[in-house]
DNA sequence: TCTTAGATTTAGAATAATTCTAATTCAAAA
DNA sequence: TTTTGAATTAGAATTATTCTAAATCTAAGA
C-alpha cells in the first residue's frame, strides 16, 4: 500500500529539491492522473513524521519539502527563494550553551541573492 | 494618528511576551472596544515593517510577536511553547563560512520543555 | 468655524494553504 | 470469494491572514 509515497520520496530527494506540495502534485499528476492533492498532502505528512524528508516552512510562501540531510538554508529576503547551505552542525555548541539536550534546530539564513541583488541596483 | 500603534507595540515589548494577533486583540479588546482584528493585524505589519517587533512563525501555529532583541527561541516539539534563549551572535561567524553579506538570521531550537518532558514521564 | 484631504479604522468578504470527513477503492489475507 | 483494514478520492471545512470599500477621524487650511 501507500501507493504514492515512494514516488513522492524520489521526486522530492532527487527528481527537483525544495518543491511545494502543489508543485509534486502537478508533475506527478501528469503520469499519474488520478492523484489528488490531499493524497500528496497527506503522503507529505507521513513521510515526514517518518523522518524521510522534511518539511521547511517559510513565511508568506507555501511549505516547500526537502532531503533530510542536515543542512542549513540561505532564504532571500526578496524573492523567498531558498539555496542550500551546509554549515557546520552546531548541535553540540547548541548543547554545551544551554546546558539541555535538544532535538535539533532550524537555522534560515536572511540574504538577497544574487539575481534580486543585481535586479536592485537596476531599479534603485 | 496610527491611534493602536503605540499601545500594540507597548503590550508585546512589556505586557506579554510572545502574545499572538488574537491574543493582543483579545487584551485590548478589553479597554477599546471598538478595536477589530484587522486593525491588530494592520498595526503588527506596520510595526514589524518598522522593526519596533519581531514577527516570529511556528510551523502549525500562529504567528507570534516579540521584542526585536536579538536572541534565539527554543521551542517545545510537543506543546509549541517558546521559550527565549540568547545565544552569541552569529553573524560574524556565518558570514565567514559563507563569505557572503548577510542580513541576518533565525535559528529555533527543538526540544523537549520541562514540563513536556514530565508529563511524557508520567504516561509513556 | 467649516471644509478638505489623507490616513486609519472598521466590517466583513475573500484568499489560500492545509486538514478533515465520508464514501470509495484497493490489496492482501482468509 | 469474501472480508478487512488501509489508502485514496472528492470536496467541504478550517483558520490565519489579507483585502476592499465604506466610514471615521485628525490636522491643516480657508
Amino acid at each position: 500500500m501507500a501507493r504514492y509515497q515512494q514516488i513522492i520520496e524520489e521526486l522530492i530527494l532527487t527528481g527537483g529539491r525544495h518543491l511545494t506540495a502543489e508543485q509534486i502534485y502537478l508533475r506527478l499528476k501528469e503520469s499519474h492522473p488520478s492523484l489528488v492533492l490531499a493524497t500528496v498532502y497527506n503522503n507529505l505528512n507521513e513521510l515526514t513524521r517518518q523522518g524521510k524528508i522534511r518539511r521547511i516552512s517559510l513565511e508568506g510562501f507555501p511549505d516547500r519539502y526537502d532531503a533530510p540531510t542536515r543542512h542549513d538554508h540561505l532564504v532571500c529576503t526578496v524573492c523567498g527563494g531558498l539555496t542550500d547551505l551546509p554549515l557546520p552542525d552546531l548541535t553540540e555548541w547548541i548543547e554545551q550553551q544551554t546546558k539541555t539536550p535538544i532535538e535539533g534546530y532550524d537555522l534560515k539564513i536572511h540574504w538577497v541573492c544574487p539575481k534580486c541583488r543585481a535586479a536592485q541596483g537596476t531599479t534603485a
